[in-house]
DNA sequence: CTTGACAGTGAACAAGTTTTCATAGAACAT
DNA sequence: ATGTTCTATGAAAACTTGTTCACTGTCAAG
């Protein structure tokens, strides 16, 4: 995907911020008058940008009206990944979810993970982090989770970036998303299903990681 | 709280379906397409009468600008409600952590609860629910609900409603959110630490309940 | 040294939207 | 009977907002 000028990704970030605080997105003069531009233009043409790199969806005519695309997330995993050799059985049947779409802002910094949404209403919380706007939520369907504590109907975040080894992570086999820890011996990567009852390990090629489960949410 | 009449509550829920189906606001006339209006000030009224009524807050003069009020959530629990007295040592203390401004849509209904977030990529979730926009998230500390498989550091969504007998809820004690079991014995109300080492029902009086805990948030 | 992407000004237009004004029937309580 | 609330129409006013046009400048790549 294209890369964001420093601009345009200010003013993305402006934006969800301002859907996080207000529950409705800014004008393009609102977003004129935060960052001083006398021209309204100038923002026209960064928003104008924004969808053309994909990453913002504008609504032709209609006022404050935009949608976050939902996000690339095809990571490079660089030295570990092989090809994928045949479609495994004890995978887990993932619905996509979207993510909420705004993302609640605050501080600038999302590098370092581990919290949850995020921070707005109050002061103490100012150590509180966001996820970074491409996280995406999946529905897990399926039990070989289940020792890691992830249920069938849970419901799993998953952050972009490089996952580490022994990351859950939700990578893309055979066109469909699962779920499973992510184990790396010597040069060969394999994806565990976290279950007694299916202890193998999976050996995997074209591994493509949509990103790394960061959270599990569970219904009361 | 005043209550809604039926056409009100309709656009009510039109509006926030609208939002979390497409991420931002409907428009008066949106509005008026929808329920086959033939004036849009049909419309204003009843935008009007929501504002009056509490539930809804417009931005005057924005397009498609609103908030959905912090939903008013002090319930009657009529018969049950007595006095509180004195602090409690048991509480949680939580931090309050905004929710998600946007929630990504399909259907309509959200009557019913216990799914997480909502679909809006994949077809066949189309039985998925989304959240109340009057959902908030809030950062557990303490560990008075460990045996309820709440966590410190866990983020519980609290959606709006009447609590049902057993209910863990989010309760304004003494200024500060607390989160625990609802207990109801005859006619009198308690709340119930979920932990072996605080056994006891706390009974209260003057109590006013945020919320309903619906789900966990657990970092992996 | 030209080309193209990026960033911006300034003004004006057209469309989208909210808001106001005037008017009125139906249901319902007083 | 009478007022009040809810519901709605129809038209117009007033404001907000996205969009376009013309023009300028910077900076890096080819």
């Amino acid at each position: 995907m294209e890369e964001l000028t420093k601009k345009q990704a200010a003013i993305l970030e402006y934006m969800k911020a301002h859907v996080a605080e207000h529950s409705y997105w800014p004008s393009i003069r609102d977003i004129q008058a935060k960052f001083r531009f006398a021209s309204t233009n100038a923002v026209f043409g960064h928003l104008q940008a924004l969808e053309r790199k994909g990453v913002l969806q504008r609504i032709p005519g209609a006022a404050r009206a935009y949608k976050v695309a939902p996000a690339a997330l095809v990571e490079d995993l660089s030295d570990v990944v092989i090809r994928y050799e045949g479609p495994d059985e004890n995978v887990l049947q993932l619905e996509s979810l979207n993510y909420l779409g705004a993302i609640p802002a605050g501080l600038p910094d999302y590098t370092e993970s581990s919290g949850v949404l995020d921070t707005v209403q109050a002061p103490m919380s100012a150590s509180a982090r966001r996820r970074p706007p491409q996280s995406f939520a999946l529905r897990v369907r399926g039990d070989s989770m289940i020792d890691a504590g992830i249920d069938s109907g849970d419901t799993v975040i998953i952050e972009p970036g490089h996952p580490k080894n022994g990351d859950i992570v939700a990578a893309l086999i055979d066109g469909e998303t699962t779920l499973k820890r992510l184990i790396k011996q010597g040069n060969k990567v394999f994806l565990k299903a976290e279950n007694k009852n299916y202890p193998e390990l999976h050996p995997v090629n074209d591994l493509v990681i949509q990103g790394i489960a960061k959270s599990v949410m569970k219904s009361i």
